[in-house]
RNA sequence: GGCCCCAUCGUCUAGCGGUUAGGACAUCGGCCUCUCACGCCGGUAACGCGGGUUCGAUUCCCGCUGGGGUCACCA
């Protein structure tokens, strides 16, 4: 059978960091295998879902790059895709249980089992209270209601989990569980189920937050006559202290990676790294990943997520040119150079500084301020920067000037021999120089190297920026 | 508390009976250097405890301890 594989999040906040892994591990198993990468909204809680989450949610997976071969927006022949519009179907499945005794309806209100369970745990302090119904037959089918699966007494159910192996749960644990609310709506584990296997799904990938829930469907594939999926349970991603993540403890939207100049790559690597391993490689590129991932390199133990782990391995993708492209890397950080105003920087430029800047830009935020002296003319002149523009460092910028306007090519090697050579024979110290020569090229006191610099601005910018230096340090 | 799961440096992990227990991040030194970075070299740092099994356990089994998840008309 065709592997089909789905990311069913519920649209009631941003895509999660947790989410977000657990979506790139369904979708490098489809890609790997060739199978489909379902997308699946679970909005069956109408209080929580909101369409400004879907569409957050899109933006996201869309931004990450995982892109999905049947859902919402691309189609496929099993939709719809969003479980609000498949209610229909749930209620069949529901009168079909019904009717074969498997569920039966209840009208015990919420309150009436919250009491029965005070009055429970009052008596029994450490046992658990478990609802085996009916408790009192509901006749009336047009009276408010739930329905109910009717979990058998006896036994136990199991499942082999494809990253912890076998578990099993005594059926005694297991209560009579919702099927469906009384307001029409079906609930999580029901609704799953009927999707799963009304979309074809062969293989379920989830948090392992949701082992406690695979019992309940496995009794519910059984009692429809349906043959489960596969199940695999990814270990947890752990607040740095330990606690379950959230945005009490860390930043956990994808959109606050994206907002602080990380690379789409960078965060795909340290999600996948996060669980799963390939002896001792740490870096990967997207196409690697595709080809090497396989969950038999699943680990079971969860763990805590690290920010500065994080922010290197994104470092490393935006490092490395064989990662990220100059053409993507220019792309990348456009938002940023557009957002200090720098919408239309020329281009020739912009790919010419690019590796001047790699090894220094932790993230795109960054790069885009180092790429601005570059690409603003004149530059802007740091406060800070202009003092070292003393009348005494105009000579420097003079010679300078001459040897720029001399050296054929404009070329970094020769136009650092002769300079350095100057500086030598003139019994000048190389960082004294230096710094006033940055300041009028940048406006800054830290920069790429010079010459670097003045090659990516070419013979012209570099001698106006000079000159600019000369009249400021000279005060004319 | 019931049920389920997990257990190697501070963190992510390699290890699948015999290793000086490896890598990466972080951290601490040093080198490189026109600034800032990058890079390079080196240091500190882990098998939770107790029983077995075995010639030999980080590795296999059991118990303990510790940690986590989950117990809704949320997903």
């Amino acid at each position: 059978m065709a592997l089909r594989v789905r990311f069913a999040p519920s649209p009631s906040g941003y895509l999660h960091i947790g989410g977000a892994r657990t979506a790139l591990f369904n979708w490098l198993w489809a890609r790997k295998l060739g199978g489909t990468f379902v997308l699946r909204v679970e909005d069956t809680d109408q209080e929580r879902s909101n369409p400004e989450s879907v569409r957050a949610i899109f933006d996201a997976l869309r931004w990450l790059g995982l892109d999905w071969d049947e859902g919402p927006e691309v189609g496929g022949a099993f939709g719809p895709y969003f479980q609000s519009e498949r209610r229909a179907l749930y209620r069949e499945v529901a009168e079909r249980l019904i009717a074969n005794g498997a569920a039966y309806r209840c009208d015990l209100t919420k309150e009436e089992l919250d009491q029965l369970r005070a009055d429970y745990k009052a008596k029994n302090p450490k046992g658990e209270f478990v609802y085996r119904g009916p408790v009192r037959e509901c006749t009336d089918p047009t009276k408010p209601h739930v329905v109910r699966f009717r979990v058998p007494r006896e036994g136990a159910t199991h499942f082999v989990d494809k990253v912890f192996g076998a578990i099993s749960t005594p059926n005694s644990e297991q209560s009579d569980f919702v099927l469906m609310r009384s307001d029409g709506f079906p609930l999580y584990n029901f609704a799953a189920v009927v999707d799963d296997h009304a979309m074809g799904i062969t293989l379920v990938a989830r948090g392992r937050d949701h082992v406690g829930n695979t019992p309940q469907q496995v009794l519910l594939y059984k009692a429809l006559g349906f043959e489960p999926p596969e199940f695999a349970h990814l270990p947890l991603m752990l607040a740095a202290n330990g606690e379950k993540l959230s945005k009490r403890n860390a930043s956990v939207g994808v959109q606050d990676y994206r907002d602080r100049g990380y690379s789409p790559g960078g965060v795909l690597n340290y999600l996948v790294r996060f669980g799963w391993s390939h002896g001792d490689q740490e870096i990967f590129s997207r196409d690697e990943l595709v080809k090497l991932f396989d969950w038999d390199r699943v680990g079971k133990s969860d763990g805590k997520f690290d920010e500065k782990k994080f922010a290197d391995v994104q470092f490393e993708h935006l490092k490395r040119p064989e990662l990220t492209s100059s053409e993507d890397y220019a792309s990348m950080v456009a938002p940023f150079l557009a957002a200090r105003g720098l919408t239309a920087p020329d281009g020739a430029r912009l790919a010419a500084a690019i590796p001047t800047i790699r090894d220094r830009a932790h993230t795109l935020v960054e790069a885009a301020d180092l790429l601005d002296f570059f690409l603003r003319e004149p530059p802007v002149m740091d406060e800070a920067a202009r003092p070292l523009l003393t009348p005494a460092t105009a000579p420097y910028l003079e010679t300078l000037k001459m040897i720029c306007v001399e050296t054929e090519p404009f070329a970094a090697p020769a136009l650092e021999a002769r300079f350095k050579a100057w500086v030598e024979s003139s019994g000048i110290k190389m960082k004294d120089v230096a710094q006033p020569v940055r300041v009028a090229l940048t406006g800054r006191k830290a920069s790429p190297g010079l010459f670097d610099v003045m090659v990516v601005l070419g013979r012209k910018a570099t001698l106006d920026r000079l000159d600019r230096g000369i009249r400021i340090a000279t005060g004319s």
